[in-house]
RNA sequence: GGGACCGUAGUCUAGCUUGGUUAUGAUGCUAGCCUGGGGUGCUAGAGGUCGCCGGUUCAAGUCCGGCCGGUCCCA
């Protein structure tokens, strides 16, 4: 009984109904009264905070600052870059009117703010001196989703960075898209425990707008691609209509180079579905907000004076070593409740203190990942706790690993193409560059080009489609 | 873009085919007791615009239409 509070179907068995499940049941958020918003909860609010920290601060690092745009956009400037604005007219909100007025230039509701950072910056920059400008923003995006919305996967509003920069050449630009990308990976890969796979993204699948645009991808559970972040090279495409240009050290106007790059917290959602199991969330320790659970265990008013106390000596000798820790003392609930309850909402450790426990000196120790049981004395606490969460965030960038490399494999003929792809495998291939064999593959299988990888394969091997020489190799899969 | 399904208390749900007085059960919630090492047990209590709007009818949770919201499948 009382499975109903729980998950109560199998990761492995229904997918997307276990995912809805848990990101209601965890309590990280819910749905809003609009179709396709949702709602953080501090729960889940707090996981976007550490993420977003992160990469605060590998921003700062390098030189970025933050900066705060408007969320209304004026058609006039949204429309300025023509293919800019053709792919993101489908989906962008318009607000009409004010009070009962109605506005003479409609207004968006921001898809992206290239248009509008970009109409600033040119008021902005005047000489080589003001570059270059690196100024990232933490805000929202709001993009209409009629269909298929899912909760952080694709919502009609979602948290994110944008960053917009720019740069006095095309190397400096060139190098910043990289550092970004650098950033984002070493934080999905470190703090996400997510590995990836990094290159660009091909010219179908490229930022409307840019040059250039590199991605990073992974693969879900269910055999479909995510995209974990982007980061384009915009060349002087918006340069160009946005008049960003200054007067170079010869005194000769030139119109500057640009990057914007971004991640959502999409990254949450690749989160849950990557780690979670069966019993709910597993979240890797750097971005969990309580890193153990201390389940008080006691029946008699004495023992529960003593267990109680000796929990929170235990807390807080862990607070000092800034680890986050909660002592679960719910007097309604038993500790078979609590167990559910924490597991399901994936912190990383829990530690057991009951009579028996207190008289032998020791704690049980239970790994959320694996669910294996270990004993814990006193005087051992600290570092047993510190290695146990270091071993959690490593052995699930190992596990992590091991579901994506699983999931790689090189193809060269078609059929085999479309049964891998069945199988919901991440397909390298070799592919001749043009667009119409990469929508022949898009009709029959449902697979687009997800990245072509920095360290693509560029052999005289054949076009899986076409069979004529290829350019390199391409990853291929079913995406989000 | 095309198609299908679903919406009854915080949550899950019976009732709808065949309209009929006071809408079923569980769980959760509140109070009290019991219990506590894997989702305890007992007693009492509170909790409902049957998603919304309209239509048919003497009578609508039930039939019809529109809308809102959720989900899945196909492109």
């Amino acid at each position: 009984m009382s499975k109903e509070i729980g998950i109560t179907v199998k990761k492995n068995e229904d997918f997307s109904e276990w995912y809805t499940q848990v990101v209601i049941k965890a309590q990280l958020t819910d749905y809003a009264p609009v179709k396709g918003l949702i709602v953080l909860r501090p729960y889940g609010y707090s996981i976007w905070e550490f993420l977003k920290s992160s990469i605060d601060q590998k921003l700062k690092a390098t030189g970025h600052e933050n900066g705060f745009l408007p969320v209304l956009i004026p058609e006039s400037l949204l429309s300025k870059e023509a293919t800019h604005f053709a792919g993101f007219t489908p989906e962008v909100f318009w607000v009409t009117h004010s009070g009962d007025t109605e506005v003479g230039d409609r207004l968006a509701l921001r898809p992206t703010s290239e248009t509008l950072a970009y109409s600033m910056y040119s008021k902005w920059i005047k000489s080589w001196r003001d570059l270059p400008v690196k100024i990232n923003f933490w805000n929202s995006a709001l993009r209409a989703e009629i269909k298929s919305t899912k909760p952080f996967l694709r919502t009609s509003e979602f948290l994110w960075q944008e960053g917009h920069t720019v740069h006095a050449t095309k190397e400096e630009a060139k190098e910043e898209v990289m550092t970004i990308l650098d950033i984002y990976r070493k934080t999905v890969e470190e703090e996400l425990a997510i590995p990836v796979i990094i290159g660009k993204k091909s010219e179908k699948e490229k930022f409307v707008g840019a040059v250039y645009t590199t991605t990073m991808e992974s693969i879900m559970p269910d055999g479909k691609a995510l995209q974990m972040g982007t980061s384009h090279f915009l060349g002087q495409n918006f340069s160009k209509p946005f008049d960003v240009k200054f007067l170079d050290k010869q005194n000769v106007e030139t119109y500057a180079w640009q990057t914007s790059w971004g991640v959502s917290w999409r990254l949450i959602g690749a989160l849950i579905m990557v780690h979670g199991d069966d019993k709910g969330l597993v979240l890797p320790p750097r971005v969990a907000p309580i890193q153990a659970v201390i389940i008080p265990i006691y029946s008699s008013q004495s023992d529960k004076d003593a267990v109680l106390k000796k929990a929170n000596e235990i807390k807080d000798t862990l607070l000092k070593k800034s680890l986050r820790i909660h002592v679960d003392s719910r007097d309604e609930f038993t500790p078979g409740y609590k167990f559910n309850d924490w597991e399901m909402k994936g912190v990383p450790l829990r530690i057991e203190i009951g009579p028996k426990d207190m008289a032998k000196n020791k704690v049980v120790l239970v790994r959320r990942d694996n669910l294996k049981k270990s004993d814990l004395f006193f005087e051992n606490i600290e570092e047993g706790i510190v290695k146990a969460l270091d071993e959690i965030q490593a052995d699930l960038f190992g596990k992590a690993r091991k579901l994506l490399n699983d999931r790689i494999k090189n193809v060269a003929d078609f059929d085999r193409f479309k049964k891998e792809i069945e199988n919901g495998m991440f397909l390298i291939a070799p592919w001749c560059g043009d667009q119409k064999c990469e929508e022949t593959i898009k009709e029959d299988t449902g697979a687009d080009i997800r990245v072509i990888p920095f360290d693509a394969k560029t052999s005289n091997s054949s076009c899986i489609v076409c069979g004529t020489p290829s350019k390199s190799d391409a990853m291929f899969a079913r995406g989000y």
